[in-house]
RNA sequence: UGUCCGAUGGUGUAAUGGUAACACAGCGCCCUUUGGAGGCGUUAUUCUUGGUUCGAAUCCAAGUCGGACAGCCA
């Protein structure tokens, strides 16, 4: 295929943020844009990440950027080295093959360099240049953390207290509450910056135990915003840290640290939620009181995804986990990235639905439509074609050979041409699927009836004469007679018959347990009106079945898409083994005749 | 209650003072050895009121509705 045939690549996404890192690439404000991805390490990644991962990434690739990871580690009670381990995972799988090149790294161990700019004492971290191997965790190269910048930070919590703009102030968790609700200034407010300095330096020392006392910003505590009311810099926690050991026993808060963390990397758009477009002047406050020689980061925010059928609070997600209604964080039904990966859904897919959705300020809920729409329209396009019989009815062709057994070509893909042919075994005995035939039929039943004739797929056309039943009434099986010519370059091979039905020959046939998933929910808005989403679980989001596969199924790869034609698009799960095969359902294809079935 | 933010078909987005468009969903037809895919067609939209303007989804004002925040979480 020349270039010029192939389908033009989509257009650049465009936003409101992607405007304004266009506008400064035109202004050339900064010699070159660099975003940061910054996840707490307190729970596993989902669809919601995906969406903050390509588009800061997305921005990082399409100006020749770069885009951090770093782990907004600065609360050592709720993170753990197994969530460090699975984002770094999840990220680097969304974004492998496309903005790898643009993923920011460190070398191991490195923590902050203390330079010189313009004249003044600065800390600064950068990214191991793009030449240099940028596989997260494999030998040299590590995400970023934000714990590892806890010295420094220490020392702008020094430079704010020395310039009489933070103190340490002794009261109790309830009454700051209470204080800055009243818009009333802490008593210990007015302290001097020598007292200040030695009970800061006490905290970090062990002195005082958690919550005993606090170093605050000094701003302004009538104001409107309840952010600047003497917001908390540092609390005193006496806990172990997954990354820092014991070192500390004084921690930054988000808001401290996020923007020094920011400032540190070199971070030119700091990308986040609407939840803390209100802390945006903090985040410019604490920036701009502190004489920073290098150009400040900026804050912009964009709002979270949230779709219809599921729930995507980390709170709720890790409910699920803990009380065993999933399997675990990479259930194939949850919208984590694991379990979207395990569900058989690839990267490409995931960031066309992240392109489609956009990139707005308004809070809406998102179609799990324009979610499968991406995954069919991605997996239509490289997923092997095979047959498979998901709940078997036997099937005997009368007039076929006993013991004969036929190799039939079938395409692998009829979307890509390049994806060759297999042959499938056909015999006297065979299996198809129970929906497809029906005893009592209805209107527009296209499929085998009593008498009616439908084409197997890639082999003859069949007509059932007779229907053996048990003493309980049960389909034993369909007695059907084929007609011998209608194969491909048969002398019938072109007659019209309306239905066309997938099958597997009984005696070739291979088992798989296929894993039949579904939303995990029956309502699209789980919580809607305060309602425990618990409640609204969908008992028949897992059916297992175990399936009649052609042979060739028996080589399924890992890393390959297969569609059982007909009925949806399976991968392999990291459950099967030698000869047990197990399967899971990414996805149904779309079904008008159960739609039309229906409207009865 | 305060602060901030938002509002365009059923859903998500575009149009940056000049013909309201795209995708998904829906509906209909064509095609089909997948009731898949594909093709063609079609339904349906600027929160309200006022103002500025030759002209407003866009600018201004007021209102309405919705969301976020008000942790020593991030």
């Amino acid at each position: 295929m020349s270039p010029e045939n192939k389908a033009p690549a989509a257009p650049a996404p465009s936003d409101f943020i992607r405007d304004v890192v266009e506008k400064h690439v035109a202004e050339k404000k900064y010699p070159q844009i660099h975003t940061r991805f910054p996840p707490e390490p307190n729970g596993y990644l989902h669809i919601g990440h995906a969406k903050s991962i390509c588009l800061n990434f997305g921005i990082a690739h399409e100006f020749g950027g770069v885009c951090n990871l770093r782990m907004d580690d600065t609360n050592p009670t709720k993170e753990d080295i197994e969530y460090v381990d699975s984002i770094t995972e999840d990220a680097n799988w969304l974004i492998a093959g496309w903005a790898d090149k643009n993923l920011g790294l460190k070398p191991k161990g490195k923590t902050p360099d203390t330079i010189t700019s313009n004249g003044k004492a600065d800390f600064q971290l950068a990214p191991i240049p793009n030449s240099e191997l940028r596989t997260p965790n494999s030998g040299s190269a590590e995400p970023f953390y934000a714990s590892d910048y806890f010295d420094q930070i220490y020392e702008y919590a020094v430079a704010l207290v020395k310039k009489g703009k933070a103190y340490v102030c002794d009261l109790t968790p309830e009454e700051t509450d209470e204080y800055r609700r009243q818009a009333k200034e802490s008593p210990y407010r007015n302290r001097s910056v020598e007292e200040n300095l030695d009970l800061f330096t006490r905290m970090k020392a062990g002195e005082f135990p958690d919550g005993k006392r606090s170093l605050r910003a000094k701003i302004d505590v009538t104001s409107p915003n309840i952010w600047m009311r003497d917001p908390l810099l540092y609390r005193i926690r006496h806990a172990e840290h997954h990354h820092t050991g014991d070192k500390w026993c004084i921690y930054p808060m988000y808001d401290f640290a996020h923007c020094l963390s920011d400032y540190i990397e070199g971070i030119t758009h700091s990308i986040c939620t609407l939840e803390f477009e209100v802390h945006r002047p903090l985040y410019d406050w604490i920036l701009e009181n502190l004489d920073l020689p290098r150009p400040l980061p900026h804050q912009y925010e964009f709002a979270r995804l949230s779709l219809g059928y599921t729930v995507m609070s980390k709170r709720k997600l890790m409910q699920l986990v803990n009380e065993k209604l999933v399997s675990g964080w990479d259930d194939p039904r949850m919208p984590t990235i694991s379990g979207i990966r395990r569900r058989g859904v690839t990267p490409e897919a995931l960031r066309n639905f992240a392109y489609n959705i956009g990139i707005t300020k308004y809070n809406g809920i998102t179609d799990v439509a324009v979610l499968e729409h991406a995954i069919r329209e991605d997996l239509n396009k490289r997923a092997f074609r095979r047959l498979a019989v998901l709940r078997p009815v036997k099937v005997v062709i009368t007039n076929y050979p006993e013991g004969k057994t036929e190799e039939l070509d079938a395409v692998n893909n009829p979307e890509d041409e390049s994806a060759g042919k297999r042959k499938v075994p056909f015999g006297r005995e065979l299996y198809i699927d129970q929906d497809d035939f029906k005893e009592v039929p209805p209107p527009k039943f296209f499929r085998l009836k009593p008498g009616g004739e439908v084409r197997l797929k890639y082999a003859y056309i069949v007509k059932c004469d007779e229907v053996v039943k048990d003493a309980n009434g049960k389909i034993m099986e369909l007695r059907c007679t084929a007609d011998l010519d209608s194969k491909t370059g048969g002398a019938t091979a072109n007659r019209k018959v309306k239905g066309t039905i997938h099958w597997v020959s009984a005696a070739h046939a291979i088992d798989a347990e296929c894993r039949l998933y579904d939303r995990l929910f029956t309502e699209a808005e789980p919580e809607k009106d305060g309602r425990d989403f618990k409640s609204v679980l969908n008992p028949h989001s897992l059916e297992v079945v175990t399936a009649k596969c052609e042979p060739s199924l028996k080589d399924a790869k890992p890393d390959l898409r297969y569609q059982f034609e007909r009925l949806a698009y399976f991968a392999l799960d990291k459950d099967s083994a030698a000869g047990k095969l197990v399967l899971n359902r990414t996805i149904t294809l779309k079904d008008t005749w159960a739609k039309e079935a229906q409207k009865k």
